[in-house]
DNA sequence: TTGATTGTCTAGCGGTGCTAGGATTCGAAT
DNA sequence: ATTCGAATCCTAGCACCGCTAGACAATCAA
């Protein structure tokens, strides 16, 4: 039975491996360059052994989206936890969630620009995602005001912050501005 | 002289017939649909016409984007000139940009989701980019509210628009609630 | 009518995601 | 220790992609 583990565990291990080098190589060099035959090649296997693993690029793409979905989830509710009141925890999560796309642009990318495959909102939406729905919806519940519903708020609030995150990204504008952004969304949407 | 102004003529109309196929083929089958041997099929010309108005692919989607970026514009103009006050004049404007992001989204894909190459918010920034831009600057300009600089306050009422198309089109959430996320942005961020 | 120029097409390059089928390794049973 | 069977992995190749060189045909000027 041991044998069976060992084996269990290497085969673990080199799905993290691709999954991390995956991630690696879209971060250096974006999601084009992340092609099947490269991608063989840095984890040293030929490649049939990724289609062992995932269905496709797709797969990939998508198990790397979900890994960034915990890591916001857990990013987010870190920041919120350390901050103080209902305004500062909004702040706090506002800046974090654009701190978590602006250093990690590829993971972002995964989440919401590319096509992983993933069901959103729905009943098969994958644990994280709805884990990273409810971290933002936990702190930024209780500033929807009255008689608004928390998660049309949530999804609303979630929206305006992908869409500075996204315009960012492309380079509309100085990061410079970041914080006046997040003032302007925090104070206005915010109902404290 | 007539002769090279005939050719100039039909030039430009089998550029226009390239953007509408390209345009027609990615709304109704998305614009990985959008290949170069498919796109020169239903043109019936050759694969290297296409290079010959165009850099490549990716030029194609530029051009597609800037007419979607004219149209927007001008729906937004539309929506905004025959609305009263400044509040119903911003929800127009909301809800003239999320109906033209949902009527053609292939079309929005190509001005936001996808690479046409086009430089945004530059000195090279083609000319319907910063149209579109200031067409929502008139509407959204009035009501940035004080201290808070217009150009900033239209990025942010962008931004949000932009994130509520995207998880729209993403199937988040059932369109039913579009009305309801468009009265929360406008109530909270415009002051009227 | 000739010659040059312009326009278009055929054919092909290197790359992509993905897969069939053969070779090899390796644990288990004799 | 040897053999067998199953699991594992790789080689080779498919159809398709964006893009281009170079041959060919049509068109116009002389």
């Amino acid at each position: 039975m041991s044998v069976q583990e060992r084996k269990e565990r290497e085969r673990a291990e080199r799905e993290r491996l691709i999954l991390a080098t995956a991630r690696e190589l879209a971060e250096q060099q974006g999601w084009d360059a992340v092609t099947t035959r490269r991608l063989a090649e840095r984890i040293e296997y030929s490649q049939p052994v990724l289609y062992s693993h995932f269905r496709g690029k797709r797969e990939i793409i998508g198990a790397v989206a979900l890994e960034g979905a915990a890591e916001l989830a857990a990013a987010v509710r870190a920041a919120t936890r350390a901050a103080n009141g209902p305004r500062e925890r909004v702040a706090a999560l506002a800046r974090a969630y654009l701190d978590f796309a602006a250093r990690n642009p590829a993971v972002y990318d995964a989440m919401f620009q590319l096509d992983g495959g993933l069901a959103f909102a729905q009943e098969d939406t994958p644990e994280p995602l709805k884990d990273a729905f409810a971290a933002l919806l936990e702190s930024l519940g209780e500033v929807a005001g009255e008689g608004i519903d928390p998660g049309l708020f949530t999804e609303v609030f979630w929206a305006s912050l992908h869409g500075v995150a996204t315009l960012v990204r492309a380079g509309r504008q100085p990061p410079e501005y970041a914080e006046q952004r997040v003032e302007l969304l925090v104070d206005r949407l915010a109902i404290v």
